[in-house]
DNA sequence: CGTCGATGGTTATCCGCGTAACCACCCCGT
DNA sequence: ACGGGGTGGTTACGCGGATAACCATCGACG
């Protein structure tokens, strides 16, 4: 592959993920939430209440990310903090009622922003899309398989 | 469209940003680079000198952002800032013979970046991909149309 | 000419996300 | 029983990127 193929490549994912992200905090924004703290609520309400680790590997994102998004939406009472009984070192993260209720808004925001990003879209592209996409992302995946 | 099938589209693209970018940064590392400035080089390589405010629509990035990032690449010794002498307010980027130097090897990594990327992918849809992202980048743009 | 909106840039501050370093705890093997 | 590797979590810090607020300058128009 030549320089300007690969460019046509990286900076189309480039760009790509910068609007995707501004979209979502456009978004968001009238909820008084970041790009970021979406996923930790819907990942909540799809799996229910999970230790921190399990939440930082479902996220994708490293321990202290999710340390510092877990503490501002617990400042926001959105979820609720509180020890595993089970292990003194853990630390189980759960959805408040406000948090439920703000995550119901938030998927509506979720189907809209889908809905304009596959806009325009053949039917079979759009349905391919998510494997498509999932494909790259474990392409440059650096990370120890699962 | 369901919240599973909006689910899934916005997933898979948060996912890939995160991986791309953690790619990007990885590759990046050994040259002491971080993700977003080979925007910079590269687009400088691309373009040749020129002022910050057009630098900062081309990478399509807010000007404080660019700020930033020229004045550490500038501390680098990799590209030179100097005031435009049309426009007192204005500010030229260009880039130093070691930051072109250092042009070419991240356009290496980006060649490895783009067939990592692709990897694994039939050829048409490898050809379509920079289009396809395209379209999905401008779909959920909520800039001004240029 | 002078005023005033538009444009180029910077500073301050916020957030997500990453790495490095560290502590507390679990648990397995000797 | 205890020692030590592995795991959960946090703190400190750095970077990209955004917005808000602000200053300096340009340029068009009365």
């Amino acid at each position: 592959m030549d320089f300007e193929e690969a460019d046509a490549v990286n900076q189309a994912v480039r760009l790509l993920t910068l609007r995707h992200r501004a979209r979502i905090s456009a978004l968001l924004a009238p909820l008084g939430l970041h790009p970021g703290q979406e996923a930790v609520l819907l990942e909540l309400a799809r799996s229910g209440p999970m230790i921190q680790a399990r939440l930082s590997r479902a996220l994708g994102v490293e321990p202290p990310s999710v340390t510092l998004m877990t503490r501002k939406l617990e400042a926001s009472g959105y979820l609720r903090r509180t020890p595993a009984p089970s292990d003194k070192r853990a630390g189980v993260v759960e959805l408040t009622e406000r948090g439920a209720a703000l995550t119901e808004q938030v998927k509506e925001l979720w189907r809209t922003l889908a809905e304009e990003t596959v806009a325009g879209l053949p039917a079979g592209t759009a349905a391919g899309l998510p494997g498509l996409l999932t494909t790259l992302a474990r392409n440059v995946d650096s990370r120890p398989a699962t």
